[in-house]
DNA sequence: TAGGCCATCTGGTCCT
DNA sequence: AGGACCAGATGGCCTA
């Protein structure tokens, strides 16, 4: 299986380097990272029990990724990095943290939670784009996209069953005539059918 | 270049 | 009290 790649700031190091020396309450915070980080992934998402891999594994970004970037962030008073020019060849701007308030260490387990969250939320949609049907070529849908094509697709389904026909010969005719449902659903027209044409029902 | 999409940070609210 | 959840703000990347 092949690793899950995210060209995240790989080069972490050289921002600190670049950003100067390191803040005291470095120590603490990566100590403060790596507990929060220590919890398997496994319990981060109910999805994660899943076999199914996204066709899109560069999408996901694993937690080692997230350790890397959480070292950025060192204590409490933020600064935003804009303001002081830095490099613009990062993939995402990064905020450092140059002081040391006990509410601001909160905010940034809190930060770290929620990247975490996020990062589970984003896995169940990674899990659910295997699920939809989508056209070989196709790029990657995007989360609003996914939803409402797993609605259609949901309804499909459904009216398949309800009709009693066979799943292929309903697409096809659904092909044929066009589909209409009860939804409204942005992706029940050709497109949801077409993708289904791409599906194997035995 | 504008718009879409996304990740991240943040503060507020709710829940345990 | 602390964590989960949520929505708004912000800025980066990509594409038409």
């Amino acid at each position: 299986m092949e690793e899950p790649f995210f060209d995240f700031d790989q080069d972490a190091s050289a921002d600190f380097a670049f950003w100067g020396q390191i803040d005291p309450n470095f120590q603490f915070q990566s100590q403060l990272d790596t507990f929060l980080f220590d919890c398997p992934s496994s319990q981060l998402s109910p999805w994660s029990s899943f076999a199914c891999q996204s066709i899109f594994p560069d999408a996901q970004l694993s937690f080692s990724d997230l350790d890397g970037q959480s070292l950025q962030l060192e204590g409490s008073a933020e600064v935003d990095s804009s303001l002081l020019d830095p490099p613009q060849d990062h993939k995402h701007r990064h905020r450092r943290l140059v002081s040391s308030h006990p509410y601001k260490v909160q905010r940034h387990a809190a930060n770290i939670r929620e990247r975490k969250r996020m990062l589970s939320i984003n896995s169940a949609f990674d899990e659910l784009r295997c699920h939809v049907p989508t056209f070989p070529y196709e790029k990657r849908l995007s989360k609003i996209d996914t939803l409402r094509l797993a609605i259609a697709y949901i309804a499909l389904l459904r009216d398949i069953l309800l009709s009693g026909c066979d799943p292929k010969s309903y697409v096809d005719q659904c092909m044929k005539n066009g589909y209409k449902n009860q939804t409204n659903a942005i992706w029940n027209t050709s497109d949801l059918t077409a993708r289904l044409s791409w599906v194997k029902w035995d």
